[in-house]
DNA sequence: CGGTTGTCGTAC
DNA sequence: GACGTACGACAACCGG
């Protein structure tokens, strides 16, 4: 038998809510009554009503009287603005309203709503009733349970259910924690002080390290971090105030909930008050949208009512797409709620799948591992990770819409399923998450109905059917069918379990980091304020410069687009030998740099069944056909500094395992030197010679002995940044020397250099005649701005024309060079494991014993991706740590 | 209050 | 605006 359910409706937060969302643009009827509370109260009640059957309910509301928070702390909501006149004038026409509708109402002097909420949910829930709580108060997430769950309104007049799962996810700590993780926070809007200086991400920190703040008040050095200890240890006092005030309190006065009964609504009186405040809207309110009609053109059969006969027809079949429909984006966290399989255009068979979705997949095993049964997915790698985890390889591999759609124009950014069906199929696919209700607020989608799953899986993957061959034909016209075949659907296997993998990270050693850096980040920040005479935010780039040039009056500001004072580095960097608050300004931003992105980020992105870090590839984001790396990113670890480098040293070897790093040595100017067929360039690197300082010596017209120091660095700016289409003004601005001669440094290279000149202007030309920049794989990118009227866009496209080519090229060697170690390390490795690529550096995992071989072999695959004119370098380092195999 | 934009800095 | 390709932290801004 179904439960009871009890809904909780917070009233004042309801009203108020509804009376600011039309803040701008307030309702208003004919007579001039301000009607935007009442509305907005009123319809989400009545959504209320239409989506559940709400036998108990209440309206709750606040005491009229001061609480004892008041008592307890007088700034209590000392911020709050009395209330609106306008909005005063509102509270009795919704007390009709209320009446209208016979909904309960309850309040309780000295209470505030949330804690008769509270006591009234714990009772109900103690009672075997089902709680809702109609509010979208952080506070209440506290009583979430089994039991109790919160209905948010959102601002579509949608209500939004938040389980204990959900809490989790949307504040990073489970419901029992709430009220130790908003005593941290604060919150401004009832002047709850907190910890200042503590967020949502420091919250959730101490609370992993702690537990809860009654175990931090006790012992706060279990934190680690000085700067945390220190912020905690001057804000005792009000931290434990705002615990307490954060926790609610129960009312003493005996409840009775069989007075929360609702009655049927008066429907006349409702029409009669909705006709004077003239809600036309709400007096023929149309019911909840169906869930997106299914696809009168697909049939679709329910696999579990015919399951052999589907796995006949899908071994029988010679080609089957695929869809799987994921609880979440983070594949490796992820279920699948649904699967839908298509044999031809207008059929789909689908499978729903509640509590063991492997049981389901593994029945279908020989279907994924046949290799004669062509597949075609979006998203291939993530349906290849789903199926590992059963210890299914998919097998027969033929075709991927989401990399396809990238071959055929890798500048757009949006490859998702919805916009692809629009573009090939003319159908409008909803995309996934306007199912999860309006807005943009993500709802868990395994509260979506069953049935909404499965159609919309029917849709889908009959949809990939279609698109796969319209899009075939398009990339067999544009050649592009063997970068498909021959690297990227091959790649995306090798990510796939590249990113399964993961790579393990030393805690304690970042801990231990975060640490040293945190006290450095003290010491420099007291500095800073000392010299600019009060404190500020060192974060705010704008902050700083206002310190700097508005009240310091420091000369040399130079102004952002935005009006604002730039202070990045580079400016700095020159006025820091005048002004020592500079130099620590310039200190504290490196370290808060290294602190925020990788120290104090990198262990939260540990999971915890593997204990290791799995980055995501994205493998359609790079216009240029390099992959990129999200959730963390792991291809912008630090290493140019010390004090980044030894981030590096986290990153380490599992027992009995070592590190090796093989990377490309010069692979772009190896490239350049190719393509453009110049000579001098092609002899360097055949003798293995200093790329830099041969330049160097070509450009200042000297023996290579002679180039000093500064020669070779300049050369190896202008090597650097001629590749990117550098020009005068920078160049001059990154060695230091006028613009005339940079300007002469480039002529002279180019006269030393003249094809390299020619080849830059055929990459241009090429542009401006095929309208797409290609590389030597045959990979294309599109740059309609090279015709662009206005010159710096167009100039700017000239740029892209010239380093797609050569960043493109660099690209697919690596991804060749990938499956051929892949294919090696199966065949004659299979311990060893491929972790990271680093656009032209990978990074192995391998059992010690077999680290020299493994090594030698990655080198001579690395070596032979492709032919060149000029040899491919490759150098490797094995060590227990990234630091040092680099 | 939540989403977006701007600035900055890290990698290759 | 002046150097190509990325990702992400944080502050500030903006709008329902």
């Amino acid at each position: 038998m179904d439960k009871r359910q009890l809904f909780l409706i917070d009233g004042h937060a309801l009203i108020y809510r509804s009376y600011f969302a039309f803040i701008r643009n307030p309702l208003m009827n004919s007579k001039g009554q301000n009607t935007s509370a009442v509305f907005g109260f009123a319809n989400y009640i009545i959504k209320l009503l239409e989506t559940y059957t709400c036998s108990y309910c209440a309206v709750v509301l606040d005491s009229s009287k001061p609480t004892f928070r008041h008592e307890m702390y007088t700034q209590y909501k000392a911020n709050r603005q009395e209330m609106p006149d306008d909005l005063k004038s509102q509270i009795p026409i919704i007390n009709e309203v209320i009446r209208a509708l016979n909904i309960p109402v309850i309040c309780e002097d000295g209470l505030e709503a949330d804690d008769l909420i509270g006591t009234i949910a714990r009772m109900a829930e103690n009672e075997g009733f089902e709680v809702f709580l109609v509010t979208k108060d952080k506070d209440l997430m506290q009583l979430i349970s089994p039991n109790v769950k919160m209905l948010a309104p959102e601002g579509t007049g949608t209500l939004q259910s938040i389980g204990e799962n959900d809490v989790l996810e949307k504040m990073g700590v489970p419901p029992a924690k709430i009220v130790d993780y908003l005593a941290l926070v604060g919150d401004s809007s009832d002047n709850i002080p907190g910890v200042p200086g503590i967020g949502p991400k420091n919250a959730i920190k101490i609370l992993e390290l702690c537990g809860s703040v009654d175990a931090l008040l006790e012992n706060s050095s279990i934190l680690g971090n000085a700067k945390l200890i220190q912020k905690i240890e001057e804000n005792r006092n009000d931290l434990k105030l705002s615990k307490e005030l954060a926790t609610l309190r129960t009312s003493s006065s005996p409840i009775d909930l069989e007075t929360f009964k609702r009655g049927s609504v008066n429907g006349e009186r409702c029409k009669e008050l909705f006709r004077d405040l003239e809600f036309h809207s709400l007096i023929r309110k149309t019911m909840f949208g169906e869930p997106d009609a299914p696809d009168e053109n697909i049939i679709t059969i329910n696999m579990e009512d015919h399951f052999e006969e589907v796995t006949e027809k899908l071994k029988a079949a010679d080609y089957i797409s695929i869809y799987f429909f994921l609880s979440c984006e983070d594949v490796i966290n992820a279920s699948v709620l649904g699967a839908s399989f298509s044999i031809n255009s207008n059929m789909s068979y689908t499978l729903t799948m509640q509590d063991n979705p492997g049981e389901q997949l593994l029945r279908l095993k020989d279907v994924f591992e046949s290799e004669k049964i062509r597949k075609t997915g979006h998203d291939i790698k993530s349906i290849i990770q789903i199926l590992k985890r059963y210890e299914i390889t998919l097998r027969g591999i033929s075709f991927d819409t989401m990399i396809a759609a990238y071959l055929l124009d890798p500048g757009k950014r949006d490859y998702s399923i919805d916009i692809l069906c629009g573009e090939w199929l003319k159908k409008d696919l909803p995309p996934v998450l306007s199912l999860l209700g309006e807005g943009k607020n993500k709802v868990t989608r395994s509260q979506l109905p069953v049935k909404t799953i499965a159609d919309y899986c029917a849709k889908v993957s009959s949809y990939l059917y279609q698109m796969k061959d319209l899009m075939m034909a398009k990339l067999d016209s544009s050649k592009l069918v063997p970068l498909l075949e021959s690297i990227e659907l091959p790649v995306a296997r090798v990510l796939a379990e590249m990113e399964l993998h993961g790579i393990l990270i030393n805690k304690e050693l970042l801990g231990a980091l975060s640490k040293e850096y945190g006290e450095l980040l003290n010491h420099l920040s007291d500095d800073v304020f000392r010299l600019a005479g009060e404190t500020f935010n060192l974060n705010s780039p704008k902050q700083i410069g206002e310190i700097l040039f508005e009240k310091l009056q420091i000369p040399g500001s130079k102004k952002t687009k935005n009006g604002s004072h730039s202070t990045n580095a580079e400016i700095l960097e020159t006025l820091a030998p005048d002004y020592p608050v500079i130099g620590k300004i310039l200190e504290y931003r490196e370290l808060q740099k290294l602190c925020s992105t990788y120290i104090d980020a990198l262990p939260m992105q540990i999971n915890t069944l593997s204990a290791r870090v799995h980055t995501t590839f994205n493998q359609t984001i790079a216009a240029t056909g390099r992959l990129s790396s999200t959730n963390p990113n792991l291809q912008n670890i630090p290493i140019r500094s010390e004090e980044g480098r030894r981030i590096r040293e986290a990153f380490v070897a599992q027992e009995g395992f070592t590190l090796i790093s093989a990377d490309y040595s010069q692979i772009e100017l190896r490239i350049l030197a190719h393509l453009s067929e110049d000579p001098f360039l092609i002899e360097a690197f055949r003798n293995d010679k200093d790329i830099h300082t041969l330049t160097a010596s070509a450009i200042f017209s000297c023996f290579p002995e002679m180039v000093t120091a500064d020669m070779r660095r300049a050369a190896k700016t202008i090597n650097f940044g001629l590749m990117y289409g550098m020009g005068p003004m920078n160049l001059s601005r990154q060695l230091s020397v006028s613009f005339s001669d940079a300007k002469k440094f480039i002529e002279t290279y180019f006269s030393q250099f003249p094809k390299i000149k020619t080849y830059m202007e055929c990459s241009i030309q090429k542009v401006r005649d095929c309208g797409y920049s290609e590389t030597m794989f045959g990979r294309r990118r599109f740059l309609p701005d090279i015709n662009a009227a206005n010159r710096v866009i167009r100039e700017a496209a000239e740029r892209t024309a010239v380093n797609t080519p050569v960043q493109g090229a660099a690209a697919d060697i690596i991804k060749l060079a990938m499956i051929s170690v892949d294919k090696e390390i199966k065949e004659h490795f299979p311990s060893a494991r491929m972790l990271l690529q680093v656009h032209d550096e990978l990074i192995f995992e391998v059992p010690l014993e077999i680290a020299e071989s493994l090594k030698e072999s990655v080198i001579a695959k690395m070596s032979t991706a492709a032919k060149l004119l000029v040899p491919l370098k490759v150098e490797a380092g094995i060590a227990q740590n990234w630091r040092f195999a680099h």
